[in-house]
DNA sequence: ACGTGTGAACCGATTCACAGCA
DNA sequence: TGCTGTGAATCGGTTCACACGT
């Protein structure tokens, strides 16, 4: 139950400060590259859309990071950003479900920068079984409760059509996954320790549509 | 400037409201397809992880639409809400970028429920230029601001690299979108009367990740 | 009696206003 | 002085508790 001092803080944090850690920690690394060695809270959130405030008071949940009248050492921050969000140790994630979408997600390069890690894949489709896609083995359904207890993996994307995602999740479930991506366009019901973020592209173009037409 | 009176309604309606409406008449459509006539507010809500008072606030923004001690009439609270939704319009919707992932949306079947209809879809590279994917022909990223203008279109999906976004996204403005669905893991900086919805899947998974170890 | 509809209380998150330190 | 760090005020949204209509 050791834990560094940090982690002890018992001020709750909050969801959304969680999101937006990730999210400047992927900005530090950007100005980095670009040869920039410190950085105020006001050019960090020029990037972004909110204020000064709620990037500090974001920070403020795990300490002090800045120089009071100075700013931020960009390598200090991001290697306590990077420990916050656990980055030194891989994450390792399943993915169920091969299909155009799912395989857009084995490709997608923005993963890296998080050291998030898709290394097994599942389909059901014969011909997609057994070959290899972006250096993963695409593997039977059927092996899923095998492999991913095995590979010790706690969280999956489920990229099936919506009338499997259900029977998908609570496989996973069963394979002691912790945390679901999903973006079938359905709401899974399963225990409320697992944690589940929604990817529902229809409803965010339906939202937008809305708002669009009454403005 | 003439409206129905549901609409002039003055108490603001939530974004999340909004989000959830879509979500409601999903499900709705399914039931009734299963053949259910009428649903209580119990009954709909056991398909999302909210409440019931959750659901019949949400409809209370626009007034009435069951009965007391009843419970909903599909066919009416589904119209109610395509009306809500302005879906007796098909939305118009246009795609800049097709790789992977702008390939998997112009394919993707759950945008049917909402009239959302991509009809044309940009990219730069002269291999796809002039092919036609899922019906739709992939124009050169030149001709975004005759085509996007000219078919009236005021919504849009960016699927760039996350380099070029900021730039699309000027050049959608200046075409007169007002809405855009941005899966660039970058936060765009535009006029602030543009809406601008984020899909940005690894701080999403990196959220997930934090929190599966933090339990 | 039963399930809807809704003001009031509550809660989480953002914004404000300013104290603290280089 | 300038920018960070943070309690206090505020805001948006959810949950509660109950009045209402069938």
């Amino acid at each position: 139950m050791e834990q560094n001092a940090k982690q002890d803080i018992k001020k709750k944090i909050p969801f959304e400060t969680i999101k937006r850690l990730s999210l400047y920690l992927r900005i530090l690394k950007h100005q980095k590259q670009a040869g920039k060695e410190n950085i105020l809270s006001s050019e960090i959130t020029k990037y972004l859309n909110i204020t000064p405030e709620q990037f500090r008071k974001d920070l403020s949940y795990f300490g002090s990071m800045g120089k009071k009248g100075v700013g931020y050492n960009i390598d200090l921050l991001s290697s306590n950003l990077e420990n916050i969000l656990g980055i030194y140790d891989e994450s390792k994630i399943a993915i169920i479900g091969i299909g155009k979408l799912g395989s857009a997600l084995l490709a997608y390069p923005g993963f890296f920068d998080f050291r998030l890690k898709i290394c097994c894949a599942f389909d059901t489709d014969l011909g997609k079984i057994g070959k290899t896609w972006e250096g993963i083995k695409i593997e039977d359904i059927s092996k899923m409760t095998a492999i991913i207890p095995e590979q010790n993996i706690k969280i999956a994307i489920i990229t099936v059509p919506a009338e499997f995602a259900q029977e998908i999740a609570e496989k996973l479930v069963s394979c002691d996954i912790k945390g679901i991506l999903n973006f079938a366009p359905v709401d899974l019901n399963l225990p409320k320790e697992i944690l589940v973020r929604n990817v529902d592209m229809a409803s965010e173009l339906m939202t937008l549509a809305y708002m669009v037409q009454k403005i």
